[in-house]
DNA sequence: GCGCTCTACTAGCGCGCTCTAGTGATAGAG
DNA sequence: CTCTATCACTAGAGCGCGCTAGTAGAGCGC
């Protein structure tokens, strides 16, 4: 029975569920200014003296005004809103979007978050961002064509976080994977590790760069013929998959792995925990990320750390620049990663527990 | 009318950045028809010939014309947008949103997300949402106090998934908590087990009810002298915390172990692995939720499943219900929880490693 | 011819806001 | 006394769309 509206007639009929909303005309009225000042007063522009200033809000605050963003936007044609688009399982992810809010309201936009997943393409994520007027786009390691992405940078400003898309128009986030890599292995070796495998990241963000770094660094150290490449993906699944393989090889396993990611470590560890191995003695894991899950006391993995904050602050800032007109050509941020040793490696030394 | 722009008119031509925005108006022009017969037909309202209607939307496809969200909402008053509050690293939650948004697509709403998280908290959350016009709420385990769930529920449709708000004219979609608990139980106790403590969820959603009905089963099953309530709350950290207390007891600890959820049963499941404890050969590990962490191959844990996809679905539905003015009491969804058995539980069989 | 219905389309108001171009009112400068 | 400057505030035109009321034309029976 209570049907939504329609009847716009007769001004003063007791609205149902939620009374008609309160609007800027509502609280000019009883305020008894007009209805410009009080958009001045809630744009926080000049002309309102600090009395009037003051009774607007007491007034707005009284009869529960809240600006309406659909008018407002429509109005202004800024609608000073970041859209977000994230995969909505991803740890790394998660730690970015908080540190996304923050940054963003302090410079003045507002955020929308769409999830890609399985059953939703990135697309159709960004799709839903564009129907809602944002004015920038930030994208957590798309998996995009190129393609498309130059179609959207030729839209709008875009920042991809994780990703790189040269010779696109389209500003990029992310850490010098190079560098993290070969920080881990450089400490892995001087912990007297020689056969240090890799877990492959698959068609993830950074992987390549990393799959490359790992065996350049590898050489570096002469451990040329230690190389080892085993394919995976950024997800738990492939790491305890890859962990499996390594237990069958006994002793022959590697002493240490650098996993694709985060997650691929935390696949790893908990298998090769249940196998009954010692950690960091029987096998030393770094991951990549130093997401959230890194962190965990029960974990105390040693990681490369990617400040999340950071590029969060990088890249709101890089689509709030060009949205200014300050900058113009695509740029590339490239943040330094740090290793952060915690309690998963350490130096090899077998606790004879390998065929457990 | 002002000319539409002075230098950037060249039909067919991706608009450049900084371009307007194709408006109906123009796709009205291009076709030849009115303003209104374009609006007709994007809102798929009849009235409009066949022809027409492709012609339209061949059109409106060549200048990439995207109805305006904005405008629409401001419009019809009506947004189609429901609103989705969610902790951002909740596995669960993750796996709620997936399948909410298939399910809103089909009644024809759009979801916007928003984000609570530590340094966010759920009424900023909940705000951004009002100021997006949501017409309805959808909240993810929330942690508000009573008297603002039920302020929100006077102005608009608000549905609470897994925690009830008893006497507050809101909806909720839980699983019969009990039930699932009792399940769990008569599982362990089949298995042999006598000796099986509970990780509590502190204040998170459904917690109370767990917390009861662990004592209530393991009374029914004659074990109230083995009930043992252990503090924590719904987090990795919790559960891990807790297992370093449990093995600390050496031959003491319990046979099996309920946690509060998924999350809490991860966390203390690595420690206990760790600790080189067989699973479930030492320890017996129950979790509660079905997220997707428990699925992982490698975790492969059993656990209390709520169907994600059917709280979703009745959650969505609910909201839409009310907003079409089906229903109008609030109501509660009682969902039937179902006991998934995997690998971390059976018989109780000590595996002699207990002082590991 | 007339009225009637049905289809295909159009005119134009207004959603709640922003923002430009104003209006007085007061004050100091010449 | 007039002239300009500044401040506090207002009028009113849209922003892009939905939607109601309306029109034009075709078809049909009498």
């Amino acid at each position: 029975m209570p049907e939504p509206q329609g009847d716009t007639e007769a001004p003063g009929r007791p609205p149902r569920r939620g009374e008609r909303r309160p609007t800027m005309t509502d609280v000019a009225e009883r305020a008894g200014v007009s209805r410009a000042l009080v958009s001045l007063v809630f744009r926080d522009a000049p002309g309102a003296s600090r009395t009037t200033r003051e009774r607007v809000f007491q007034v707005a605050d009284e009869i529960g005004y809240r600006p309406d963003s659909a008018a407002r936007m429509l109005a202004s044609s800024r609608s000073k809103v970041l859209g977000v688009m994230l995969t909505v399982r991803n740890p790394f992810h998660a730690d970015m979007v908080e540190s996304i809010y923050p940054v963003a309201e302090q410079r003045g936009y507002e955020i929308l978050l769409s999830a890609a997943s399985p059953t939703r393409d990135e697309r159709k994520a960004v799709d839903a961002l564009l129907g809602h007027r944002c004015e920038g786009l930030l994208l957590l390691g798309p998996t995009l064509p190129t393609s498309y992405i130059a179609e959207l940078g030729a839209k709008l400003p875009v920042v991809s976080l994780g990703r790189r898309f040269p010779g696109v128009d389209v500003d990029a986030v992310h850490t010098a994977e190079a560098k993290g890599v070969r920080q881990a292995i450089a400490h892995l070796v001087e912990l007297g590790h020689r056969s240090i495998a890799h877990i492959d990241g698959g068609r993830g963000p950074g992987s390549a760069e990393r799959r490359k770094a790992y065996r350049e660094a590898m050489r570096k150290h002469g451990l040329a013929d230690y190389i080892r490449v085993l394919p995976g993906d950024q997800t738990e699944e492939s790491g305890s998959a890859t962990a499996k393989v390594l237990l069958a090889e006994g002793s022959a396993m590697p002493t240490a792995v650098l996993a694709g990611n985060d997650r691929c470590a935390l696949g790893l560890l908990d298998v090769v925990w249940r196998a009954g191995l010692q950690v960091p003695g029987d096998l030393s894991v770094v991951g990549y990320d130093d997401s959230h899950l890194a962190h965990l006391s029960h974990i105390d993995l040693s990681t490369v750390r990617q400040d999340p904050n950071r590029h969060a602050e990088l890249a709101v800032q890089c689509v709030v620049d060009r949205l200014d007109g300050v900058r113009d050509g695509a740029e590339e941020f490239v943040l330094e990663p740090k290793l952060v040793t915690r309690g998963t490696t350490g130096p090899p030394g077998r606790s004879g527990k390998m065929s457990a």
